[in-house]
DNA sequence: GCGCGCTGTGTGCACGTTCCCAAATGATCG
DNA sequence: CGATCATTTGGGAACGTGCACACAGCGCGC
């Protein structure tokens, strides 16, 4: 009971109806689509709404429909790489502007411990959410499997770990963008290139070392197991690979690094070593994060569709929620040429 | 209706009370506080709640309480600059973990456009969330004060900008924090101290550079206007200020940025022009985000308590929703010693 | 012995919406 | 012309909860 703004009781359906002349049954209908009421209400209607300034209750509509109208955004990483990684914050953009056309709000989950992944499945599972976007680079955990078995409409970013798992995703082709940067790499002139592999317990990882090695053998350069060191995709395990392949090959002139983020700690090491960027190491990069942009020299990157990526991600949700059966997208990667090749 | 994982109905408050041999009424006191409940109803309903695993249902419950029971998180920035600074991701988690606390949502609502603004601030007035925690490093937006005058609870984070507002935030104590750094500077015996402030039409911005000012003023220094540049927290602009500074006053032997990212930046311009840091030039930081860390040289900084920042916004929030009059909180910064001073 | 206050419990009502069903109207068809 | 159908509308019921109220039992003081 504060002194200052107090705010009084918004209008109802039943409000809109009596301005309107009609009954709340009709109302209701063109608020849902609109089917079979005549133009001539329709227009009352609409009218009535503006001139109220009616909006839906959100709870009541909840409380019969069964549905929340909301999603939550669930991502399970440790808050290190929350903080560091911007692709986080791209992925969040987007799905909230996704989220927003179709008028539902986002609910944050941030499982960075056991204790609050726990507190979130339960959370989820006891239906506060119509479904489930999950981001996870190192999807170890057994939430996906978790929320997936207790029937809760998902989407992952990335391929999730288990392979017998019929959990939906959105993910870039891998695989195919990482051909085409070792192949740009190699159309430089390079010979000893090494690469920074991402977590080898993960799909994505996996598919862009796969792809590095195909390019190579395809060319006829022998893959040498001192060129790949691999990482967590964190800024710090790029410096540390690179300090390795250094070490192990010191004569290397070309790295492709699986994210940006390693790809700017690869620089920062190729720097202290002394090497120069593109001249003498040539640097490809993955993902296009906002990193690539900020970092010196600017990276080459793969570019993976974040926009569409989120995009997409929440159109194979709720066409989950609707009840369809979904299948697994995968979007074409780009490459951006920039100063470190 | 998917083949897969069915969801059954949940059990309600009903399903409680038959199964703990009460009425309804008992269950619900029992979940609200436990007054006027005797220890032995307390017990069988808390033993019928884990039994049939009964959670509330909000929704329900948010229809007859008037309440919703979640708090909204309210980003007014261009979406480049969330995707560049990591203090949001800090700030983001940490009140995540407070609301956590008291089992509150967080939905998050990221206004980049002015249409997106109208449409949040729409989606709040309509009640669809009980307050909101505010963050704009550039609050000239009217939001603020719009939903202040609707009546809806708000914590702000950084002082907003209307002097006249009575609108509550929380932050950090910046006139206190840049005289520490100042004063810092100055003790390893520097004398020509630049500094690159913030933006000037935000309440921040304008302190940090007062502290800045009255530190030199007070060690008899002269305030030489050369030396100032603003920038807007950004580290391109950090890149540009030092630019301006290096052009201006070649001879400068330190610098205090207004923002981490920006030091950043200005580190990426010194490093270009062959000053060494710290040697040549020290460089002092503010906010200890984790861009300080990531940088190389690790910056000396000015801590920004953001852990209890997010604790104190939510504790404000939920107090002026309780319908307490509360006040602004202001934190005490610390200064962090690294590399670059 | 009466009234009063305090504790503990059960019940009716209301919150605002959607859904289902009945009924009314007009059009179409055999 | 009567019957069937599609369209349009209104009203009752239900969703699951919290709250106000009524009431019972008990102890206490006057």
């Amino acid at each position: 009971m504060s002194t200052t703004g107090g705010r009084r009781r918004p209008p109802t359906i039943h409000d809109v109806a009596r301005e309107a002349g009609v009954s709340r049954g009709t109302v209701s209908r063109v608020l849902n689509g609109g089917h079979y009421v005549s133009p001539a209400a329709q227009e009352a209607v609409n009218a009535a709404i503006r001139r109220t300034g009616y909006v839906v209750n959100r709870h009541a509509r909840s409380l019969i429909t069964g549905r929340s109208d909301s999603v939550g955004f669930l991502l399970t990483e440790p808050q290190e790489k929350f903080f560091e990684d911007p692709n986080f914050n791209v992925l969040l953009r987007g799905c909230t502007q996704a989220l927003a056309a179709h008028d539902i709000p986002l609910l944050l989950m941030l499982a960075g411990t056991e204790d609050e992944r726990r507190r979130i499945t339960r959370y989820i599972t006891s239906g506060h959410v119509d479904g489930v976007l999950l981001v996870s680079s190192h999807s170890g955990n057994p939430v996906a499997e978790e929320l997936s078995e207790a029937g809760v409409p998902l989407v992952a970013c990335g391929k999730p770990i288990g392979l017998g798992s019929k959990i939906s995703y959105v993910a870039a082709d891998d695989r195919d963008g990482a051909r085409d940067m070792t192949r740009h790499l190699l159309s430089l002139g390079r010979r000893r290139v090494g690469m920074v592999t991402g977590p080898l317990d993960t799909p994505g990882g996996v598919e862009r070392l796969a792809g590095y090695k195909e390019v190579l053998t395809e060319a006829g350069v022998e893959v040498d197991d001192r060129l790949v060191v691999s990482g967590d995709y964190s800024r710090l395990s790029g410096e540390r690979g690179a300090e390795r392949l250094l070490a192990q090959v010191p004569d290397l002139d070309a790295v492709f690094v699986a994210s940006d983020l390693m790809a700017r700690g690869v620089l920062t090491t190729l720097e202290r070593a002394g090497r120069r960027v593109p001249e003498d190491v040539a640097v490809g990069g993955f993902d296009d994060s906002p990193a690539a942009l900020a970092s010196s020299p600017e990276l080459t990157t793969m570019r993976q569709p974040f926009d569409r990526i989120s995009a997409e991600m929440v159109r194979v949700l709720l066409a989950q929620i609707g009840g369809e059966d979904t299948a697994a997208v995968i979007l074409p990667t780009e490459l951006v040429k920039r100063e470190s090749t």
